[in-house]
DNA sequence: AAAGATTGACTCGTCAATCTTT
DNA sequence: AAAGATTGACGAGTCAATCTTT
């Protein structure tokens, strides 16, 4: 049965075109919401990410550890875009009584005001660049291919 | 009609899922990507994907120009990457004759078999993580989608 | 010893300004 | 003046080492 077998280790022409255009859709399309957010509403993407994962938070906080995980970004990389946050006022740090190593971030009236304020650009962004350009079935199919993904990788 | 148009401006749950998904998976896939290629070849992604790119071009050279477009970097950023590129070997500049304004960089028999030593690594990567979990099926219908979204953006 | 978080040194990429050629 | 490319100053992220708490 070996002339049935895929090629595991090759792809073919076909899967790498749709792999490129995988990279090429995902670049193009970030850029422009990026510079959307940043022109109309001067707000870096990694700001938007961590104030939405906040805000669905309970009490509006996480950990620096889990907020890590949740936007994708070492704790290292973390801790620096925290500061630059607390600078702005959008966040700030509480101490976690239960367990003192850990640290809380919470997000001020302030980030939850910029929140708000940038939320329906970078909607807006989504739907324009992204969901809009996708019926029904092609949503539902594409969220599945990427879920896929994602658990192949050991999606935590 | 006003009951039957899709809202424009406000992702829906479903949708706003699936663009999660597509960030996600890209995240991790292209991350899990530059790991295998850094431990098992010592190459960065971006390196690669230069060499890919010159390889593929007649006389195996490009224009900075060109070849900015073609990785998705500023000039200014490729500027840096050939330095680099060119220190360790695997690449070479030469003024271009018919536009003194214009500088090629060609790759170089070192660079060509950095790109040899490197491919099978790559694309093993890419099916094992990506294409060898999609069906034929899903293959095409996923590049359409991506290149849909690609010339809406304006796809030069 | 291990986990959570931070810091220092470093790498990489971008913007604005500059230089050369057209 | 405009295009191609480079440079300086800077912003942002990573790794390894460090500090504190468990």
């Amino acid at each position: 049965m070996q002339f049935m077998q895929a090629n595991l280790s090759r792809p073919s022409g076909q899967q790498l075109a749709a792999w490129r255009a995988f990279l090429t859709a995902h670049a193009r399309v970030t850029e422009r919401l990026e510079h959307e957010l940043a022109v109309e509403r001067n707000l870096p993407l990694a700001w938007y990410d961590v104030l939405v994962q906040l805000s669905e938070a309970p009490a509006r906080r996480l950990r620096m550890h889990d907020l890590a995980r949740a936007v994708l970004l070492s704790r290292a990389g973390l801790t620096r875009l925290v500061d630059r946050m607390t600078t702005a006022g959008f966040v700030e740090r509480t101490p976690c009584e239960e367990d003192r190593r850990g640290t809380y971030v919470a997000m001020t009236d302030e980030g939850r005001d910029a929140l708000a304020n940038a939320a329906p650009v970078h909607l807006r962004g989504i739907a324009e660049h992204f969901s809009g350009l996708l019926c029904e079935t092609e949503t539902a199919a594409l969220e599945g291919i990427m879920r896929r993904i994602v658990e192949a990788l050991g999606g935590r």
